[in-house]
RNA sequence: GUGGGUGUAGCUCAGUUGGUUAGAGCACCAGUUUGUGGCACUGGGGGUCGUGGGUUCGAUUCCCAUCACCCACCCCA
């Protein structure tokens, strides 16, 4: 047997309901704040992902599905959704057009990682990307987007929020982190030591016990932010404040990608097991210069489809449908006909087998028909369908032609 | 990439200290009711015991390899 590769799988009964709820639910709201929809393409010239995402990021450095085309062209499958829309953006010269554009997208992603719970090789996220707003109100907006989106599907969550600074303090605040490090280098844990050189911040996150004595007192991003990046990000946590959203500030958040700035947010859910991020974001201003375009601010996020799907909480739904089936073989013309003018409005299964009556009426029930309609000897003869209303239990038989 | 766990019916799992036809519950189909759903009872269909190799008179059971899945590290949505 030929099964799907390790890592991916088919979205089928009994989570597609949930996985095309959630797209839908997301799609709506960002429409209404002024998001288009925009699909890029999933392969791309393995050069975007390298300049855009950071070759030092395990993302790119080990994660991608590279390989050479015929034509002799290093091309990547997407890992992630910004790099492509960015590349959209600069290509179709929105950049030089100047003022705000704001997309979303959704569709797979894939990285060669080992498979865990909430980690996929192909998995799906749904995004936002605001081009040309410079404003720390739109990466407020962003957060308060998301929160209306999980809210809308019933999801608890946290958030955590963070400044990573920008070209002014980010570096200097880094020297500065490196160099309390080699401090206390030799406490540290192995993987400690390797952050130091590759992403000295993510030192902070370690687990290890007598790693996170040691770095109790270490330096700060927020502390150490100037008087722009510092301005902004006491406007993001005010606004956070005025409208009650609960909030950590999590000096320790690091996003994973290399080209982000100023704000960097996630929502977090402690009911999905150790990958708990729902989804991440943050501002990255410096990306589309980096590739290539007019110096643009930027902010967006990407939320991961499969790692909400089971906290996702459908909205009832009743009875729905009509069911037709025959207890005569000579009467399955009539149902067929029936059928298709009856499609033109509602869902319509045709069970084309001779059945009992009460084999059509379980029949009907476990899929949640709401009407059940079966011709039978007697209908045959008069022309006539008997008509049950699963719901309300209220039967009658009609002329085949008055059943509406 | 590292470590641990698991693969037996559509699903959840039992089982064989190695020995004729491998079981249960749920689900499916039929009947009990020759035309009335959700319940109950009775019967039925359905398995190369993940795959390949080894040991053995004999392997689903023991050994090795491999693949897949699960969990954690790492990384991240």
């Amino acid at each position: 047997m030929i099964q799907a590769l390790r890592g991916m799988k088919d979205i089928m009964s009994p989570e597609n309901e949930r996985f095309v709820y959630i797209v839908d639910t997301a799609s709506e709201i960002a429409k209404r704040y002024g998001y288009e929809y925009i699909e890029t393409p999933l392969l791309e010239e393995t050069a975007l992902f390298k300049r855009s995402v950071g070759e030092s990021s395990d993302i790119v450095g080990k994660e991608m599905y590279q390989f050479i085309d015929k034509g002799g062209h290093d091309v990547s499958l997407r890992p992630e959704g910004t790099a492509g829309i960015v590349r959209a953006f600069i290509q179709s010269k929105l950049d030089k057009k100047g003022g705000v554009h704001r997309f979303y997208y959704h569709g797979p992603m894939f990285r060669y990682e080992r498979p865990q719970k909430g980690r996929l090789r192909e998995f799906h996220q749904f995004g936002c990307e605001s081009f040309g707003e410079d404003s720390v109100y739109e990466d407020f907006n962003i957060i308060l987007m998301i929160k209306d989106i999980f809210d809308a599907l019933g999801i608890g969550y946290s958030i955590k929020i963070n400044s990573l600074g920008c070209p002014e303090c980010m570096p200097g605040y880094r020297e500065q982190l490196i160099e309390h490090l080699h401090d206390i280098k030799d406490g540290l844990c192995e993987d400690c030591n390797r952050r130091i050189e590759t992403n000295p911040i993510r030192v902070l996150d370690c687990k290890n016990e007598t790693c996170r004595t040691l770095l109790a007192d270490s330096p700060v991003i927020v502390q150490n932010l100037c008087e722009a990046c510092d301005s902004d990000f006491g406007t993001l946590t005010s606004m956070l404040d005025s409208h009650g959203i609960e909030y950590e500030l999590d000096p320790k958040l690091v996003r994973g990608l290399d080209y982000y700035t100023r704000t960097a947010f996630e929502f977090v859910s402690g009911e999905i097991g150790a990958q708990s991020a729902i989804a991440g974001g943050g501002r990255y201003n410096r990306l589309v210069e980096f590739l290539g375009g007019k110096p643009t601010p930027a902010v967006g996020f990407a939320l991961g489809i499969e790692r909400i799907i089971e906290l996702v909480k459908l909205p009832e739904k009743g009875r729905s449908g009509v069911y037709l089936g025959v207890m005569e073989p000579e009467a399955i013309g009539t149902i067929l006909k029936i059928a298709h003018k009856k499609r033109a409005e509602e869902r319509v299964y045709v069970e084309y087998k001779k059945r009992s009556l009460k084999a059509h009426l379980k029949a009907a029930d476990r899929m949640g028909a709401k009407i059940c309609a079966v011709i039978g000897e007697e209908e045959l003869q008069n022309s006539e369908i008997w008509v049950k209303d699963l719901e309300t239990k209220e039967e009658r038989r009609v002329g085949v032609d008055r059943f509406e």
